[in-house]
RNA sequence: GGAGGGGUUCCCGAGCGGUCAAAGGGAGCAGACUGUAAAUCUGCCGGCUUCGCCUUCGAAGGUUCGAAUCCUUCCCCCUCCA
């Protein structure tokens, strides 16, 4: 075992806030593997970078010698989704719930050890649960503590709506700490409400109260909002190299910091060197190049990130086309109705509004002709906007 | 249960009988610029068999030559009172 003090160091880097130090270093102290838990819905199994900041930090504990308890929120999960914003999901079944927790297996061994790491699910312990067992547990908190959560908060007085359901998520979620006996539980800072209900509960119900440990929220891709597939701002963990090498490569300046941050295992003393070279004058590109081939050398391989590196180079900065395009076979006709065929536009509107703004191409000539025909039996790379390719064969 | 306010295109939000595919902003997309970006500027931003036509303003009916705008019923949301 290390020391205390050098795993409480360890455990910290890069971590929002950390409640109670006092309690971690007491349970530190006990010499045995600690129980973390982090909770995850089941609806969503395209892990992202989003995600890996927290995963990271599991990890990290993993090789401290502590245990992973990787809660799937399958019960709540069938129940719907909290923030009331998107439209109600449809219940999962039993089927899709083993099929998505298959699919979190697959994505999280990149980054967690599978010894130290158990899956569970809430359902297990919430689908016993009698309805008066559930009152019993809503009676151990006031609505005007619910209220203290910040988006309860606002949406009560703003005038949008909550629905009683929702206030059910945080107990449930505390209780699930309850029923893992958890030491520690990890979170985003968006979930610190919800992993201080599960230390109230805990003591409720003479348990020591898990530490809680939140970790940052990482930007989507925007900067500004928080990286989620919904808004469509992410790089997922299973992307191909190019596609997330790009990605990396489009976050702005700024974000980069940010992303280096959260992300990058380089140590804290390396990345304050980067920022001071980039004030004297390096080009921030050079360090975003590094940092991106970092990460696609993590999901993929070193190989595949010298590859994207060259395909990314040779594609934006000669202009040349990427190497593999999708290949599609569509009916002759008008080019409009071709690039609707062939999915490079949404719709033959679009299509012949990109024509207009010069943002199609046809071998690399710009089509100015809205109404081109182009002939069956021939085979055409086309291009509409900077990113979009396909290789389309007519018939 | 009662009283009032409200539901507009991806989001916010104007419009309140014709000039409305619907102001403005955001997001998104294209072009220019660049270091790939960001910022900035320009344009686009419902669909189609695209110089014209079709479908949209919570839902369904109705009035009218004509409705997002008026009327009826219904659904949903919010606030206050009980």
């Amino acid at each position: 075992m290390i020391p205390i003090a050098d795993a409480l160091q360890v455990i910290k880097r890069g971590c929002h806030e950390l409640l109670l130090e006092q309690e971690l270093e007491a349970k530190l102290a006990l010499g045995r593997p600690l129980r973390v838990k982090a909770g995850f819905d089941p609806t969503a199994p395209d892990l992202h970078l989003g995600h890996t900041v927290l995963l990271n930090k599991l990890r990290q504990l993993q090789d401290l010698g502590h245990e992973a308890l990787f809660l799937i929120g399958d019960f709540t999960g069938m129940i719907g989704d909290p923030t009331g914003k998107s439209t109600t999901r449809p219940p999962l079944t039993r089927d899709q719930v083993i099929e998505n927790a298959r699919t979190y297996e697959q994505q999280i061994f990149k980054i967690l050890d599978p010894e130290k790491t158990l899956v569970m699910f809430n359902s297990s312990w919430m689908g016993e649960m009698k309805a008066a067992e559930l009152i019993g547990l809503a009676a151990r908190y006031t609505v005007a503590r619910m209220l203290e959560r910040d988006d309860f908060h606002k949406r009560y007085s703003s005038g949008q709506p909550i629905a009683i359901h929702e206030f059910l998520y945080p107990l449930i979620q505390g209780y699930d700490s309850v029923a893992m006996r958890a030491d520690i539980e990890l979170g985003g800072t968006d979930q610190k409400f919800n992993l201080l209900v599960g230390r109230e509960l805990q003591k409720q119900f003479g348990q020591t109260p898990q530490v809680v440990l939140t970790m940052p929220i990482l930007e989507g891709l925007d900067g500004v909002q928080k990286m989620s597939k919904s808004l469509n701002n992410y790089i997922g963990i299973n992307e191909p190299p190019d596609e997330m090498f790009g990605k990396l490569m489009s976050i702005s300046d700024e974000l980069m910091w940010r992303y280096i941050e959260l992300l990058s295992s380089e140590s804290l003393a390396t990345i304050q060197q980067w920022k001071r070279e980039v004030e004297e004058g390096r080009n921030p590109r050079d360090i975003k190049v590094r940092f991106a081939q970092e990460i696609v050398t993590r999901f993929h391989s070193r190989a595949a990130a010298e590859k994207a590196l060259a395909d990314f180079e040779a594609r934006f900065r000669r202009h040349a086309l990427p190497e593999v395009m999708p290949e599609v076979t569509v009916p002759a006709g008008g080019i409009a109705h071709v690039l609707k065929q062939a999915g490079l536009t949404a719709s033959t509107s679009e299509a012949l509004r990109m024509i207009e703004q010069g943002g199609v191409r046809i071998n690399g000539e710009k089509v100015s002709d809205k109404g081109l025909a182009l002939a069956a039996g021939q085979q055409l790379v086309i291009q509409v906007g900077k990113r979009r390719f396909a290789r389309v064969t007519l018939v």
